[in-house]
DNA sequence: GAAGTCATGTAAACGGTTACATGATTTT
DNA sequence: AAAATCATGTAACCGTTTACATGACTTC
């Protein structure tokens, strides 16, 4: 039984407390986003497929509030979360458009810096958003640990940014 | 005239020097793959999407060695290579299945210190084989810089894995 | 009553990888 | 003669995003 990689992300939220489709992608916005996102069109059709691999279990809520639908991880669910979670991970995908124009930049020269600083405020944005997460949230355990990842790595990369594009301003001064 | 984002790559290699598909993917594979891929799938169709575009210009050599096509860039081409030099990068995506891992680890506990480890080895090796380029290319201009970038930040998460893997393991002690 | 947000879902398109297929040339 | 590498390409598949569609409930 292969799962899809967001698969596990599904698993992994519900083994916190049950939840809806909704309120996944409300959680996975402002935690994984940042190094694991995933879209309605993704979470929805793979919670459908987790109930009928007996994964999680579905059931509706319509009493007082909207119409839901909570998902519970099953038994099995909780096997295959463990199972994965014992794995080594592989995946590290890795794609940043501003070191791509940095690295071609030789082919106009003009626009280093002005990448660079792009680059720059991109990081710090969300080492600033981060940080507000991680002060409304108290951050703790292993999600708090990825949460100070996220931070500390955005500040080291907007960091190098401001040494390199301060390198450049002195060389072309 | 909308270019797909390999297109700039392949533009931008070829801003350096004319190139067939295979030298392109060589290129890319030593250089810039840790942040932007391109498999022969992609770059062997885009190619001749940007020469029915007009930017770029290939032609067959088949005088004494292999039969292969060699591709310029024309004026156009440089045109549309400079124009988005010039525009804000936005593209940043990031998965990182180790993270993901370890954001869950609460399930199973016991294994997140493994995922520490593991994540920590793919980036020192990650680090080991951009200084090996870096050693074997000299790595001048923007594209040595965007190769310490690599190197740099490579180690920088390894420290951060192999610091909180031992303050899991002192804390379990 | 309007705006916002809770809530679920689907269809189309996109970008990309993998595997396959082929064959010539060069090196061992 | 075999193995490696040069070289080009296609087809199928995969995971994901975006846009669309719908509607109920809640708050202002």
């Amino acid at each position: 039984m292969e799962l899809s990689p967001t698969a596990h992300v599904i698993l992994g939220m519900l083994a916190w407390r049950p939840m809806s489709g909704y309120d996944i992608k409300a959680v996975v916005d402002h935690s994984t986003r940042f190094f694991w996102a995933a879209s309605y069109g993704q979470i929805y059709p793979e919670l459908s497929r987790l109930a009928d691999a007996g994964l999680v279990k579905g059931k509706a809520e319509s009493a007082s509030a909207r119409k839901r639908t909570v998902y519970t991880l099953t038994a099995a669910g909780r096997r295959a979360l463990t199972e994965w979670l014992g794995v080594e991970p592989r995946t590290f995908e890795y794609r940043d458009e501003g070191l791509l124009k940095l690295f071609l930049a030789s082919a106009a020269p003009e626009t280093a810096v002005a990448t660079l600083d792009a680059k720059r405020a991109f990081h710090e944005a969300k080492a600033k958003q981060l940080r507000e997460i991680e002060a409304a949230s108290k951050a703790e355990g292993y999600a708090g640990m990825v949460l100070r990842y996220g931070i500390e790595s955005s500040e080291w990369m907007a960091d190098w940014c401001r040494r390199e594009a301060e390198r450049l301003r002195e060389e072309t001064a």
